[in-house]
DNA sequence: AGGTACTGTGGGAGCGCTCCCACAGGTGAT
DNA sequence: ATCACCTGTGGGAGCGCTCCCACAGTACCT
């Protein structure tokens, strides 16, 4: 505990002033060595480090967001209710490498729900104070009014997952279409000939492109693609439940399935176990997102890796880049502000 | 989106002076209407809200935390890495709690993980640059030197689950020993007599709890305490599983289990079924927690339930007390200072 | 010697609030 | 009429920083 510095126990605390005296400096000296600057000698600059150490000196954060206009802290959005988000290992992935790669800054991290409309309501007002220097956007749907609104604001933001073709706000994003590829690839080069697929809500651009990677990998291989063999899901086990029903009725002779992501996989394989199909015997089953569902199935499901963890890493490197350069948003060409990072399919018993 | 204040696109915000001019009010005015002081007439807030309202005003934080020195921000602390936060459903009911509570307020919540090393020096620094008005500890150790901290830097706290019998910081719990005493009764009401326990780690003042409510109710039933029924496990389901199959190489003909967390219960089915007892038939089972997987487990668990959301409030509510009844600390007598909420027997189909 | 160009330093001004004292004007008791 | 005491209001001071201008000192030219 005496690393904490036992002189700041209860009452006022030091302030940069108080420091100054200490070392025999001006007030500006204390402040330039605080803030790193190189413009200080060493002499003076150990001299000042001393006196901190020996006040236990810590800056007021309000005084310094007041006079530098910056609040050295960034909100992660999640636009859910706090259920889904601790129910999908999506978002806790993310929080991870979020975590990892801001912990080697000063930035302090705020999570916000904005699921209801009065937490909505809330979070405007939050944003419209300033309250933070950027934002995460983590899965807002493409016709989210919060995009412009950060806009509006002029905060610097950044997403996750591309909200269309061209998306207009810095994002990362994993690389949906050859992820789906590998999948059916993979699937044809076990020789199963008949694979349907169960995809994502359609709205959310990641999987579309998941749809559009099955496609190509199957006209690519000669084959002619078959519409029947795809059903929509909308993300959830029980959605994975109803396609794949769905699917058994107008293609009860189907050898793979391809699921949009690992959750409706595992309600595709409850209703596949049902009707007695075996897997991977009878049908092969290929997931995505390989999250923690994935590895506890039985079998264990055979699923596409996204970097989770390294992209919400991705993420602070592009917002940070964004607060540092100058406040204005993605106004200087969209050249490096859109992240897409590779995905890796892990084979396991289910295909 | 109009809402929002279409005036404060870009640029500048409006100043509490300028509000104050657009008016035709004093500073002094504007402010007293912001902060809903009743001395200030109808005509003059009506005038007021009315320049609020044009110039789409927000309070600037900063210069309200640097001159009132608060932050309305409190934080969650969780000593754990943020893997276990999401695998427990414990830590994602209190946060649901906590935030609707919260919602009632202008007061922001920050969520803060301190499991490895660094984690606790930021935090430490955190804290001690009084960047938050009080502090929600979830689930520390006896041992932790945080609550100490937070005395020394007297910011205000609240602890869920008390540490010990005597508690020195306020704390809000749920009521250990008798949900403990409500499942091993309801067992012996269901005719079983040799009921083991497996418990959580006793170095948790709660797990203990749990142990005394088990040695209470068998002993007022008449019964005789066979310490070779009670094995500790650590509350993870790997050590329910260890506790299980010790369980079972002590007292083989046992009839019932009382699990000190769902968790450890999911724990010991497996072994259970692995040895081929039957539940409810051969062993019956009851856990504790009532989470989510208590309803998702076959056959569903019995479990006592803990009032979890209602904690997360109960703590915020105690919290906001502490931060407005000027900032000391638990000075004033432990009476209203540790709330115990009751728990409820849910019995489902395993017992 | 004078000029130019650094580097390092001190300290004034100002960020946008809250707090509080001062004071005007009204009301009612004496 | 005088005093006491409200209510509502204005505005100075100050919170603890950062920013930036000014300037001393040194170094290196011409």
């Amino acid at each position: 505990m005496a690393a904490y510095g036992a002189r700041s126990r209860g009452g006022r605390r030091p302030t940069l002033e108080e420091v100054a005296a200490r070392a025999g400096v001006g007030r500006g000296t204390v402040s330039r060595v605080i803030n790193g600057s190189p413009r200080v000698s060493d002499a003076t600059r150990e001299a000042v480090e001393a006196a901190v150490a020996e006040l236990g000196y810590v800056p007021n954060t309000a005084a310094r967001a007041l006079a530098a206009n910056r609040t050295d802290a960034i909100a992660m959005v999640v636009p859910e209710p706090e259920t889904r988000f601790f129910a999908e290992p999506y978002f806790s992935d993310m929080l991870r490498g979020v975590g990892s790669q801001l912990s080697e800054t000063e930035m302090q991290l705020v999570l916000i729900f904005a699921g209801s409309d009065r937490e909505r309501r809330r979070l405007a007002q939050y944003l419209a104070a300033h309250r933070v220097d950027g934002v995460l956007l983590v899965s807002v749907h493409a016709d989210d009014p919060l995009p412009d609104l950060l806009a509006q604001l002029e905060i610097p933001a950044v997403i996750s997952g591309r909200r269309s073709a061209e998306e207009t706000l810095p994002s990362v994003d994993s690389d949906n279409y050859s992820g789906a590829r590998s999948a059916v690839e993979h699937l044809l080069a076990r020789g199963r000939s008949t694979i349907g697929t169960i995809t994502g809500r359609l709205e959310v651009y990641g999987a579309q492109r998941r749809v559009d990677g099955y496609r190509g990998s199957l006209r690519d291989a000669g084959h002619e693609v078959d519409e029947d063999l795809i059903v929509a899901g909308d993300f959830t086990e029980e959605g994975g439940r109803r396609a794949m029903a769905e699917l058994l009725r107008r293609r009860p002779g189907l050898d793979a399935v391809f699921a949009g992501s690992d959750v409706m996989a595992a309600g595709a394989r409850q209703v596949l176990r049902e009707a007695g199909r075996r897997i991977p015997d009878d049908v092969a089953l290929v997931g995505f997102d390989d999250s923690a569902i994935a590895r506890h199935m039985d079998p264990p499901l055979t699923s596409v890796r996204q970097p989770i963890e390294e992209m919400g890493r991705a993420m602070i490197d592009l917002l940070l880049a964004e607060i540092a350069d100058g406040r204005p948003a993605a106004s200087r060409g969209l050249d490096r502000q859109q992240v897409v990072l590779p995905t890796r399919l892990v084979e396991r018993a289910s295909s």
